[in-house]
DNA sequence: GTCAAATAATTCAACCAATAAACAAATCCC
DNA sequence: GGGATTTGTTTATTGGTTGAATTATTTGAC
């Protein structure tokens, strides 16, 4: 428990347990009774009752039929995220496409729009006007199925910070201010926009799918029950393979984006210290040796060079599961056993226990996906300031 | 806000206010008053009133007096901590010396015993009966001082697991269940105690140094005003050269242990893939250039391998600050220039902020320093509990 | 069929902690 | 000495959880 800086007041104990109650909600298997919240929280009956008294006057919550019936006793009220309130809309530009979707509270996605269209001739605020017009139709297709878009996010491939794209290399952009273009659409101004890393949003995709929640599509192999477990797949890094190399780091089901935002630069970690030059002004990044190109031109280092850079990884980190996304999804068969070998032999604790490879599990949506999930995760983890917007 | 898997009642915010109100007066550079703290922690002059009764009654803050008086009006009674409160045992077991320290709440350390020795030839059992002596003496001599030795921790140059060192290849050590050792010391068998890696409790020594408290003996250059700072000096890596390589990586103030409690094994992280083999199995890991044996015999790659695997972790995680200790603080000069070259280089971020390189300030007794720095941290971030305490 | 047992959910008084505002204390400055 | 000013305390109020009692609804036994 680390102090942190700011006063605590009693609307903050309801603000966390609202939102303990949410998340209770949102991870049990089968709609939960508001007495198997309170047996699963710790608080009271009474407590839940008047929690969930909210959460149902807000729309976060819907009362449906209740699970199976087990014994003697008046039947429970089921209680399930509504699939009708809050939703997230989430962006991404990309060198050769355009795409928003939105998700619900649940973690469905409801609508999904993708344009192919080679953006590099486009200037900034072209590719920026069509993605808004894609966006403006998903938000509008949402409403008349009677969600509410809380906010959109943006996965765009290059190094933000401060709210700004800084330099997206493959879309040729430089200090692009993203988020002001998206607003000065008039059917997006009212939304609360972010930016982020393509690769940090698509680790957050993951994780939405990996841990945490099972409406995602598929539980991973050796999870447990359904409550937000300490580590195991709560934890890991996504490498996301494209022209160059990012990475989003997971730990503990946070993202970690670094003190500046830099972290997850992977692509340009050294593997051979005397190899090839990289446009970086370095000699032997990854990149050199497992980027688009080089996987294009069938080099035969590719896994061995992941391996060696992953193994630094697992060694600093002891991160215990490693997501293989972007173009190494589709050739994960191919790099598995080269990868495999070099964590076997350069993971300090790899004897102890073996670090798990996979591939991504939502292929190129998972950015889009990634990002539409932030602004969910957003009113999930504060449920009590979305119910306040209702004046 | 991660909605944590626990409830919230009133004594929790109560437990968390007493935090913040012990945080703001450590942290202020003069003793504040009350009406000080008020200010600086957003709680009202009524509810800090409160909150410092129960320090004062509690014996973690005394009344001392008021800072120089400013203009009109009642004055002040400025707050501070105790030095005659609750107390950390900051242990450490090394190849060549036992180490034993007191730190009370201000951060100052109050009793320091050392004991060069060789502890190979011993076996755990002896060492750790020795080492038990040793801080049964300390603690003696702390408690004739009025103070109250909160628990104790302990530093070992090796891997921890579950409360056990698993393997301390210098101490010949594996398994060893250090705690029940020492808890089987007449004298410190009421005391909670703790085990970790040296690296580990290093960092943390120096963390209290470098940010977040002005009890430290130095403030960092450029660092801002009394408060906790977002992230600056309060993320770096803490490198510990030793015959082995460990780091300690801390992570917005927060030591990261990993989800196994393996990180930080910065030695094995490969330099050069076709290098020279290691006694792990690998190839080219940082150990066999920068270790302590390599350094003796001259290495002349030892700096540039540093810089090699440091680049790494800048690139992977965005520390803008990383700290060389052990071996390295005193040869820091000889290798700063090699090192700060790769960065250089290697960095993909480093033309946009340079990484700051700096050696350890506490010398040999980083380590044991932190340890205290643990117990004393578990009281000031949980005072309620300490002052539960007080049946 | 009726009644007891069981389980779910709500109501209500008590309690705890923070707030706001009034009040008391101690100093400065004219 | 008296007003202005700042510190610290007192008191009534409010928000939120708790625990016990109460109501509601079903199963199962006789």
């Amino acid at each position: 428990m680390s102090a942190s800086t700011t006063p605590v007041r009693q609307s903050s104990v309801r603000a966390h347990n609202l939102a303990l109650v949410l998340h209770t909600v949102a991870n049990s298997a089968n709609p939960p009774s508001r007495a198997a919240v309170s047996a699963a929280t710790g608080l009271t009956r009474a407590t839940v009752s008047a929690l969930v008294d909210d959460l149902l006057a807000g729309g976060l919550l819907v009362e449906v039929d209740p699970p199976p019936r087990t014994g003697a006793g008046r039947p429970a009220a089921g209680l399930a995220l509504t699939s009708t309130g809050p939703a997230g809309l989430g962006l991404e530009i990309n060198v050769d496409y355009l795409a928003a979707c939105v998700v619900d509270l649940t973690g469905a996605v409801r609508h999904r729009h993708v344009e192919h269209a080679d953006q590099r001739p486009a200037d900034p605020a072209q590719a920026l006007a069509a993605l808004g017009s894609l966006a403006a139709r998903a938000r509008h297709a949402a409403e008349t199925d009677g969600l509410i878009v809380a906010g959109a996010a943006l996965a765009v491939p290059g190094l933000v910070a401060g709210g700004l794209v800084r330099v997206a290399p493959n879309l040729g952009w430089q200090d692009v201010d993203a988020v002001q273009a998206l607003l000065g659409i008039p059917e997006l101004a009212d939304l609360p926009i972010t930016v982020d890393n393509e690769a940090n949003l698509a680790a957050l995709g993951e994780l939405r799918v990996a841990g945490g929640d099972p409406a995602g599509h598929h539980s991973p192999p050796g999870a447990g029950s359904g409550h937000s477990r300490p580590g195991e797949e709560n934890s890991f890094l996504y490498v996301s393979g494209e022209i160059g190399i990012g990475a989003g780091l997971v730990l503990d089901g946070e993202l970690y984006r670094g003190v500046r935002g830099w972290s997850g630069e992977i692509g340009h970690v050294t593997v051979y210290p005397d190899g090839r030059p990289c446009r970086c002004g370095a000699r032997g990044c990854l990149e050199q040796y497992a980027g688009q190109e080089a996987l294009d031109a069938g080099e035969p280092l590719a896994a061995a060079a992941l391996g060696i850079a992953l193994s630094a990884v697992v060694n600093l980190l002891d991160v215990p599961v490693i997501v293989l996304g972007g173009a190494y999804a589709p050739i994960f068969a191919s790099l598995r056993d080269g990868i495999e070998a070099e964590l076997r032999a350069r993971v300090l604790t790899s004897a102890l226990a073996p670090v798990v490879l996979r591939p991504a599990s939502l292929g190129a949506d998972a950015a889009m996906r990634g990002a539409a999930d932030t602004i969910i995760r957003g009113v999930r983890e504060d449920p009590a300031t979305w119910l306040r917007r209702l004046t």
